[in-house]
Formats: structure tokens, sequence, C-alpha cells
DNA sequence: GGAACCAGTATTGTATACAAAATGCCCACG
DNA sequence: CGTGGGCATTTTGTATACAATACTGGTTCC
């Protein structure tokens, strides 16, 4: 990850997140290519990870705009990682060893650890969650899962709706967590899955909840 | 789809499905760059396409692979498109217009027409599939569930499969798409679901009887 | 006044040269 | 013999120049 187009995609998409862009803006590569210190070679092939990903789009005369998701995008994004991320922990259940599991009961203490403070550590908590969910998805040993859920996951929407949790929604991840680790001991593919089908179906309504029931596109660049 | 880049693509796919090259077999930017006619920029993007549809791998070194798909890889990748599509076939249930409706109609006509014939045509019956299955993916107006499918379908394990079709698995896939056609028209999210769910499982089957119960690696492409 | 056309400009696409990194081979040395 | 070090070769990664394409604004012609 330290080639010039890995630093470039890095970059390019720290610069959508960080707010300086909106949606429907247009960008040049030779704009990011300033941007990122690098010719537009690796910034070509960082481009089209975020074209990938949907967080750039190109018109149809291939000119690069800042992608702009409506509120169904984000609730069908939100369904597609249910589903797959639940077909991951049935598989994960009939395949994590124990050693596997015990890895996961020490990341979801770390988790606890980085909200059980006087002021909880969010990004802690996110890094941890997300090694959490990762360890699930590799022991499924699903090359092209792994993949597609890696795009879904890294969805910048998702990790803006953490900042909406309170710390009873934390606790309560955590809580998941323990009940997944427990589905797993147990060998439960159809307990892991249900867990986890409540575990992210309670996050879409977080999320929900803090967007609101609004309608009109690019609302949700605005929480 | 006219630029280089495109036409590298294509060709590139073309040999590795010609059997020109075997699994595990080691490739390099410049033979594929003088077997496509273009220069190494193209074909580097071709690659990546390829690389994302796993037919090619990269070693721990970025040197460049044939794949070499496991009987596992394959059976998840029957279990995720059908996972997918029954989505898919449900959302689109909820959004075909009546006209659309009538397409898929027109287009499972086109489909019986080339397999009721003194000798099926298989090349038909598979162009006039895809178009079937493609109208459901986009009606059901999810650009990310598109974007999975079209890796999934695409690849050319599901393709391969369809030589081992009978005549009666190729009227059996006409019905399944009248039924279809049916729960579209009645709006029943649920029977679409259910009707691609067995829809698809057959397929998977008809392939595993084909390939039979053969575990080492790589034997599937001797199919 | 409006539509079609024609520069000129902006932007993406491709080729090529060179840089960086990995591999394999050969030889020295034990 | 085997093994490790280092040069030559192969292969991938990046920069840059140029080509092709799409857009923009203004002008002419109806």
């Amino acid at each position: 990850m330290s080639r010039a187009s890995d630093q470039a995609y890095i970059r390019i998409r720290a610069h959508l997140l960080s707010g300086a862009v909106r949606p429907k803006d247009q960008l040049t590569e030779d704009q990011l290519a300033q941007i990122t210190g690098f010719s537009r070679t690796p910034v070509r092939e960082a481009v089209r990870r975020l074209e990938d990903e949907l967080l750039l789009v190109r018109s149809e005369s291939k000119r690069l705009f800042v992608a702009d998701w409506s509120r169904d995008d984000i609730e069908e994004m939100f369904a597609l990682r249910q589903m797959l991320e639940c077909h991951a922990a049935e598989r994960a259940a009939r395949r994590l060893s124990g050693a596997q599991v015990a890895d996961l009961e020490a990341v979801n203490h770390a988790l606890r650890e980085a909200i059980e403070q006087p002021e909880p550590d969010v990004a802690r908590f996110l890094e941890a969650n997300r090694r959490f969910h990762e360890a699930i998805i590799d022991a499924a040993h699903s090359p092209r899962l792994g993949q597609m859920l890696g795009r879904l996951v890294e969805a910048p929407v998702v990790l803006r709706t953490a900042r909406n949790y309170s710390l009873e929604d934390l606790r309560q991840s955590a809580r998941d967590h323990d009940e997944l680790i427990a589905a797993f001991a147990a060998r439960d593919p159809e307990w892991a899955r249900a867990v986890m089908g409540s575990h992210l179906r309670r996050a879409f309504h977080t999320f929900a909840k803090a967007v609101g029931p609004t309608v009109g596109d690019s609302e949700v660049k605005a929480m």
C-alpha cells in the first residue's frame, strides 16, 4: 500500500470526505494530480477505484464528478451490506477456529475499552469494530464476498453514521458482538446470521433517525 | 466501449477463455500488449478489470497469473449470484412497469424460438437469457447490485455451464422465466424471489452434476 | 432572435521512456 | 556440494508528451 497509486487513492478519498468538494462538483485528473502530488498515471488508477466504490462518477463523455447519493442509494447499500455480511457470518460460523474466536473476543474487549471511558473514543471504537467485522469476513473465506463487502463497508456514509451513536448504541454493539462470538463458539450458523442481521439493521435505523425522513438528493451529505 | 482499454479487455478475456493459457500460468503486461496490439497503458487498465473479476490474480510481488478457481470458489459464486439476484427480483417486482414486463415477455419469446428448433441454438439462448436477467437487474435500480452481479454473471464458469444444458433444461429455464413474469405482473416480490431462487439453484446443480464430485483445484477448467 | 457551425480550449485517452522493484543466475566461499 | 551475495534481467510502476475527444463561446446565416 505504499505505491503512488495507493497514496493517491488515500489522499483523494480524504479530499472527498473532507468536505472540500461537494456532490456533483466536477473534478479533473489534473487537479487531483496536483492535489496528490503524483502524476496522472497513478491518479487515474486511484480514480478508477473510487469510481468502483461509486464515490466518483463519470458523465456520458467521461468527465469526472463527485458522486451524489440519493437516500434510496444509501438504503440499498445498507440492505446489501446486511445481506452479504449475514452470509459471511453464516459461513464464518462453520469455519472459525477456536483461536480465531479468541481473537474476536480480544478485539471486542478492546472495543469495550474504547467506549467505557469518561469520554468514549469513537475513533478507537470504529477501528475495533472494523477489525471485528473484517475478521469475520476473512473467516468466511470467500474472496468475492470480501471484495464486495470491502467496497460497502468503506463507504463514507457508514462511517459517518457512527458519529450519531449514543453511548447506549455503542454498548449495544458490544453486546451484539458478544452474542456473535457465542454463536461462533457454538458453531451455529443460523444463530450467527440472525445476530448479524439485527446488529446491522439497527445501524440502519440509527442512520435513518439521524437523517430524518427527507427525500431529495444530496441531503445525506449534510449530516 | 470502443476505447483501446475496452478492446484490450475484450481481447485478453477472449485469450483467457480460448484455452491458450492455463490456470497458474504467468502473464506479463508486455505479452498482453503484444497480443492485443495496444500499449501497456490501456492493457494495464484492462488487467485491472480482469483482476477485479478474479480472472487474473497477482502474486505477492505484483506478478500476474491466470486465476485458478477451486470448486469452493465456484460454489460460492453461485451462492452469491443467487443471493443477489433473488434480491434483484424482489426489488424488480416492486418497480417494473407494465411496458417492462411486456419487454421481458418478448425476450423470453425470443429465448423459446432459439431452443425450439431442430437443433437448439445455445448461443442465441444465452444471449436472450442474458438480456432477460439484465432487464431484471436494471429494473431493480440499484447501481451497486448491478455492479456486483455484472462481475458474477460474466464469469466464464457460468457461461460454460450452459453447454451442459439438455433440451429439457433449456425448456425449464423458459418456464421459470414465464413464472417470473407472472410474479412481476402480479407485483409479488416474494413470489419473484422464490422463483428466481429455484431457477438459479437448478443451474448450480446442473453445473455440479457436469463437473462431478471431484475436489482438487483446477479440475473445473477441464470441463 | 435562434439554430447551426466553427474555432479554441479543456479534458480524457494512449504511447513511450525511464525508474523502481523483484527474480533468477552465477560465482565465490564455506 | 550447498549457500549466500551480488550483478544482470525481467517485470511492474510512474512521469511525461502527445493524440483524440468533448465542451465553450462567439459568429454567421436564415
